[in-house]
DNA sequence: AGTTCGAGGATAGATACT
DNA sequence: AGTATCTATCCTCGAACT
């Protein structure tokens, strides 16, 4: 809010011409791109002597060099190969590379590759591929690669060659990860516009509704169900701005009731506050009662009072029922889902303008704190509205959360394949020594702490002295159970429950295996990983900034703790062009390194700054001149006041550790005015 | 020095009641 | 419908331990 005032002396200190999706260090050229893949080829043959007997490898040999009979090849190679494979190849064809890519890579790095590596070396490729056909371009030369990597490749399209790959796949049936081909196809056809920071070539419908700084004509081709409606609000005597809003806000598909609702919304919000005390009470009331949203109760109670039929007999006590009744009717988001799960229809979510489109940022804290402390931050934040979600819809541990954002919301697609969404599916080892009477099958929220050796021996001396003569008794199969609950305990062996390890910690929020190896004692691998985001559900946040950012993306991470966020970008196939680290635990720094290293990013790692409170205006002007802007600034500030789980000192917002949000939301705000200096080349 | 242990309520949301 | 009850919670502290 205040954050954003422009008026500033020093407005010609960020004065840089902005190059779309170029970031300033990112120099890849093609010679050290080639260079990279030779590099890699060498190494693999290497790999390919020293490793495991190629039985497997030599299959793929044979495909890749005869490419004959390839259907019947393809099935022995099915056939020959471990689970590994199978599972590496369907999570690569999920996120829209194509067959061919996959078994080079494969090809390369051998089976037993780390995904990621294998997933960084395809974002790569891509990379490459897209310098190289631009420069032949350039310079008219032929098609002839010389890279018999290439060779027999058939995606053609410049800077899409992973898009292409998903729409290609489309025909064997296979699941589409990404945008649809639709937005796609447009893509390519019309001409691509450049944005702020470097979203490159959406279509117009996507362009509208993401980012304020290009202001382009809604030239889109006119959906005439769109029209339809258009004209039908129009005829009710709304206003063009109003009614484009509503469009805008929802979509051209939205169903005309939906669209009426909302341009009514719009309208009473533009009345001003003209609205009376009586029903600033009962605002006041159903907000503090029934715990409603502000946003909601203004939509109903407005419905309530414009629309004639809703209001024959408006005695003054119904108002209060009928608009709740009207809520009910709406389904007001749960708060476990936010704005809408996979495969559910997306909900409703009002975004200032301002607001709108790059830099995007994205913050996260627990969704239940005290009462008031998210109107502090959703204050402090441009006001938008908290999307909570519980992570138990993504995965197999709860983990309610609440995120304040301003990503687009339509087109979320979640990671696939499914990730474990059970207990029994992440640890099927437990299966059979689980007691019929516990019936857990999601995790409890991960704790920083880990349940003590001392209890699970206690509990399991209580259950086998009991055993003795007969099954627990009830009230006994309760204690237990509390016990197993509050301390995430499993069943490892018969009548021993035991902590879950954090290998499976790791798993379960998302992690690759031993992500927090080597850094980390058992005791600060805990606290790390509790203090982490859901990889899964922020994937599924993120979804929706792959297709705007095809080239990869720059982003300011705060907070960034064991880099939950990087990995999720990285999982979903976004190339981290550049990624600003800050973050004060020398452990989680070094953990991000690691895994930056291991995964083999050819980005720009900066962690060069450990504390935000550091970061000044000035840090921030040199960062956003050297990167040539940010695409996104994520951060969860610590909620060691705000955890519910902190009987000592749960003091709040303006708690000692907690109140460093306000330097997140400082910093959202410097980046965003300094981005707003920015010149923008025109393509 | 660093690690592990048990003890220690309040609050918000979900559920189960009248 | 409103109320009562239940459940879970990115935890801190000092003491005891390695």
């Amino acid at each position: 809010m205040a954050a954003l005032s422009s008026s500033d002396n020093d407005d010609d200190d960020v004065l840089v011409e902005y190059v779309p999706g170029a970031a300033a260090a990112d120099s890849t050229s093609v010679e050290e791109n080639q260079h990279l893949v030779d590099h890699r080829r060498s190494c693999s043959h290497m790999k390919d002597h020293c490793d495991m007997g190629g039985d497997i490898r030599s299959s793929v040999v044979v495909v890749a060099e005869e490419g004959g009979d390839k259907q019947q090849q393809q099935q022995q190679l099915l056939v020959a190969a471990d689970l590994h494979y199978a599972e590496k190849e369907s999570r690569l064809l999920d996120m829209g590379f194509t067959t061919d890519l996959i078994q080079r890579a494969l090809l390369i790095y051998g089976t037993q590759a780390a995904e990621s590596v294998l997933v960084q070396f395809l974002l790569d490729w891509h990379e490459n591929h897209h310098h190289h056909h631009q420069q032949q371009q350039q310079s008219g030369e032929g098609n002839s690669h010389g890279d018999s990597f290439a060779a027999g490749l058939e995606v053609e399209v410049a800077g899409h060659s992973i898009i292409a790959a998903c729409t290609h796949d489309e025909d064997k049936d296979t699941k589409n990860y990404w945008l649809s081909k639709h937005s796609l196809k447009s893509c390519r056809n019309e001409q691509r516009r450049v944005c702020a920071c470097n979203m490159e070539a959406a279509t117009d419908s996507v362009i509208s509704t993401v980012t304020p700084f290009c202001p382009t004509p809604n030239t889109a081709i006119l959906d005439p169900k769109e029209q339809h409606n258009r004209k039908l609000l129009l005829t009710q005597g709304f206003t063009t701005g109003q009614v484009e809003q509503a469009l805008q806000e929802l979509g051209g598909g939205a169903e005309y009731d939906m669209l009426l609702d909302y341009t009514l919304y719009l309208m009473s919000e533009q009345d001003g506050l003209a609205s009376t005390s009586r029903r600033i009470n009962t605002v006041e009331k159903l907000v503090t009662e029934f715990k409603f949203s502000t946003h909601a109760v203004k939509m109903a109670l407005e419905r309530c009072g414009k629309n004639p039929t809703l209001c024959l007999n408006p005695p003054q006590d119904d108002g209060v029922a009928r608009a709740s009744k009207r809520i009910e009717k709406l389904q007001i988001p749960r708060r476990s889902e936010g704005f809408g799960l996979p495969g559910e229809p997306v909900k409703h979510r009002y975004l200032s303008d301002e607001i709108k489109g790059a830099p995007f940022f994205y913050f996260e804290n627990v969704a239940s704190m005290p009462n008031e402390d998210w109107n502090r931050i959703k204050l402090h934040l441009f006001d938008i509205e908290p999307e909570y979600v519980d992570s138990l819809h993504f995965s197999a541990c709860r983990r309610p959360r609440g995120y304040i954002h301003n990503l687009p919301i339509e087109g979320r697609k979640k990671i696939l394949p499914d990730p474990p969404m059970t207990i029994q599916e992440l640890m099927p080892q437990t299966k059979k020594f689980w007691p019929a009477w516990d019936p857990r099958t999601k995790l409890n929220c991960i704790n920083t702490r880990k349940g003590s050796e001392f209890l699970s021996k206690k509990l399991q001396l209580d259950l086998r002295s009991c055993l003795e003569t007969a099954d627990p008794s009830p009230a006994m199969q309760q204690e237990i159970l509390k016990w197993c609950r509050e301390w995430n305990l499993v069943w490892t062996a018969p009548n021993i429950p035991t902590p879950i390890a954090e290998n499976e910690m790791e798993a379960m929020l998302g992690f690759d295996k031993d992500h927090t190896r080597n850094c980390y004692s058992t005791r600060a691998r805990y606290k790390a990983l509790g203090n982490s985001f859901s990889v899964f559900t922020v994937a599924f946040h993120f979804s929706v900034l792959k297709p705007l950012y095809p080239r990869g993306m720059k982003i300011l991470s705060l907070f960034s703790g064991i880099g939950g966020a990087e990995i999720a970008l990285h999982k979903i196939g976004v190339k981290l062009q550049v990624v600003v680290s800050v973050e004060i635990i020398e452990g989680s720094r070094r953990c991000l390194e690691a895994w930056w290293a291991a995964t083999k990013q050819t980005g720009t790692l900066d962690q060069n700054h450990h504390d935000v409170t550091a970061l000044g205006r000035d840090e921030l002007v040199d960062l956003v001149k050297r990167y040539k802007g940010f695409d996104l600034i994520v951060g969860g500030s610590p909620c060691n006041n705000l955890s519910g789980n902190n009987q000592k000192t749960r003091c709040g917002i303006e708690g000692p550790q907690s109140n460093i949000f306000f330097e997140f939301s400082r910093i959202v705000g410097t980046v965003r005015e300094l981005m707003q200096g920015l010149q923008f080349s025109s393509p």
